[in-house]
DNA sequence: ACAATCCTTGGCGAATTCGCCAAATTTAGA
DNA sequence: TCTAAATTTGGCGAATTCGCCAAGGATTGT
């Protein structure tokens, strides 16, 4: 039976992949967009009017979900809308919201 | 009824406290430590070994982990074992496996 | 054709992340 | 006590990320 281990160039490429979409989600704006969009879809000047950044910000943060493949576009005149496309995306804030309650409870408790 | 927007402190501070927490789980070989560590937990020694980097180096993927509160570490003599303490981030390893997949598809439907 | 709106891309400086080396600390054992 | 092994921390240069500005399409309406 084979070690588990990052030595080999598969494994690493594996871990790599992944964690090029786990970034994807890194960032608050990011992480704020996906929330928003599994409400519904918006397009990119509605979404920046919620972020309060520059649209070109916005868009440049847009662009990298859909690279990962978390959301996908669509175009409806001069607007593009963006669409979730990995629900599962939504899970991420879950378990940051569960790991801060432990956080906070551990604080407690150490008093 | 208010809408959502990320203009207010308060929003802000809760996606950025958020996405700390995902950022720490956003690296190839931290996502290796937490796979691993959902198996049994490991001393550093053990750790660097399967993964290859220098001692220093996985030790602080580890402090980074522990900060954000995904694992936890237990002296033993002049070892140190780290737990996972937060299952729910192998969930992260399923979610990007899966967009990894839908986006396979994709490439395959397109051609 | 022209202007206006929406969006994307390139590029810049600032800030952060990363991995290694060197040094310090802690603990077990001779 | 002295040594060796395990771990952490500080610091350095390289690489990446971030947000804004400026410029360049694309599309709609006049």
């Amino acid at each position: 039976m084979q070690m588990l281990t990052l030595n080999n160039a598969q494994a690493q490429a594996r871990y790599e992949a992944r964690a090029r979409i786990i970034k994807a989600l890194a960032h608050p704006t990011r992480l704020f967009i996906v929330d928003v969009l599994a409400q519904q879809s918006y397009c990119v000047c509605e979404l920046t009017a919620m972020i309060g950044a520059d649209t070109s910000t916005v868009s440049k943060h847009l662009s990298l979900l859909k690279d990962a493949g978390l959301v996908s576009d669509e175009k409806k005149g001069t607007q593009v809308y963006y669409h979730l496309v990995a629900p599962c995306a939504l899970r991420f804030l879950e378990c940051a919201e569960s790991v801060m309650k432990v956080r906070l409870e551990r604080q407690l408790a150490a008093v």
